[in-house]
DNA sequence: TATAACTTTCCTGTTT
DNA sequence: GAAACAGGAAAGTTAT
């Protein structure tokens, strides 16, 4: 295809070729498609014209401004544009996403009754940015006007912090096994008195969050990274220098590279985030150390 | 301000 | 020969 050959890809194949994954790609925030992602902000517009994707932009703010794992939310079950979203009930939510879906609805709720919510939430133009190194100043304002609104659910739901009522949900949810923590995260518990202290996360989302985020909502970004044995936590890279400027986009860094971005992959393996798989190009397995990719996890 | 965590960048050598 | 892998070294960024 356009990438694979010349292993330095130029700015535009990578918009050529993820123009071809329509469903996915169309909204995410890459390539070259000015305004796609930097132009109408989801919080800019009432939630009933939100489009699918602004949709999805909504749950990753979430997600990415309380430090959330992403199987907090089965945006399967949100793959839906603004109108259908604001007609599903409070069951609904919690249905699909059990506590966190009850924190989704008030702030639904909360959006559409209040308007837009960007020109106070966001003073500044670069919205995104802000948004995924998770401002701890955004992410305080976001909890009192949003976490804290009265849902109905008030004394239980406001009460748990971000982290707690994801495991809360998680705990629900399965019967096992694995604490929904980074390895960072259970350094933390295993010295609990330290008053439940945020990871050490100086960039938001670590490389391998955002690899295993692509790969959970993979029915959305065919063609990009493949499972090769989910229930091993083996995966493939199809379009390794895409993902690269997916993550340099993330990033704000233009110049990453599928050689960066699998230097630090690497860097994984020490810290059992990552398993080497020999032999095999593009290949590699989540470690005991990474967490929330497991089926069984959600 | 110092420190630590986590990349990012550059590099050389090896393997596929 | 090209692409990918491996890993050392140093620098950069950000939270604590």
């Amino acid at each position: 295809m356009i990438l694979e050959g010349t292993g330095r890809m130029s700015i535009n194949s990578s918009s050529n070729l993820l123009h071809q994954q329509p469903s996915w790609t169309d909204g995410y925030p890459t390539c070259n498609v000015p305004g796609s992602f930097y132009g109408t902000q989801w919080h800019e517009i009432h939630p009933q014209y939100w489009t699918k994707y602004q949709v999805w932009e909504w749950l990753q703010h979430f997600l990415d401004t309380n430090q959330l794992d992403a199987n907090c939310i089965p945006f399967q079950d949100f793959d839906i544009d603004g109108e259908h979203l604001c007609s599903m009930t409070l069951h609904e939510f919690t249905h699909a996403a059990g506590t966190a879906g009850q924190l989704l609805y008030s702030n639904l709720q909360h959006l559409k009754w209040n308007g837009q919510c960007g020109s106070e939430m966001y003073p500044s133009h670069n919205v995104v940015v802000k948004t995924e190194q998770t401002d701890p100043s955004l992410m305080a304002s976001w909890k009192e006007e949003n976490y804290m609104y009265d849902s109905g659910y008030g004394s239980t739901v406001e009460l748990l912090d971000s982290k707690t009522f994801c495991r809360a949900q998680i705990s629900t949810t399965t019967t096992s096994h694995q604490p929904l923590e980074s390895s960072d995260e259970k350094k933390t518990h295993d010295h609990p008195p330290k008053s439940h202290t945020k990871k050490h996360n100086p960039r938001g989302t670590h490389l391998w969050e955002f690899i295993r985020d692509i790969l959970l909502n993979s029915e959305k970004n065919p063609g990009l990274i493949k499972w090769e044995d989910r229930s091993e936590g083996v995966f493939r890279f199809l379009k390794s220098e895409a993902v690269a400027q997916l993550w340099g986009k993330k990033k704000n860094n233009s110049s990453m590279t599928y050689e960066k971005l699998s230097r630090a992959m690497r860097y994984y393996y020490k810290r059992e985030i990552l398993e080497r798989v020999d032999g095999r190009r593009l290949v590699y397995k989540f470690g005991k150390n990474a967490r929330g990719w497991r089926e069984n996890e959600n």
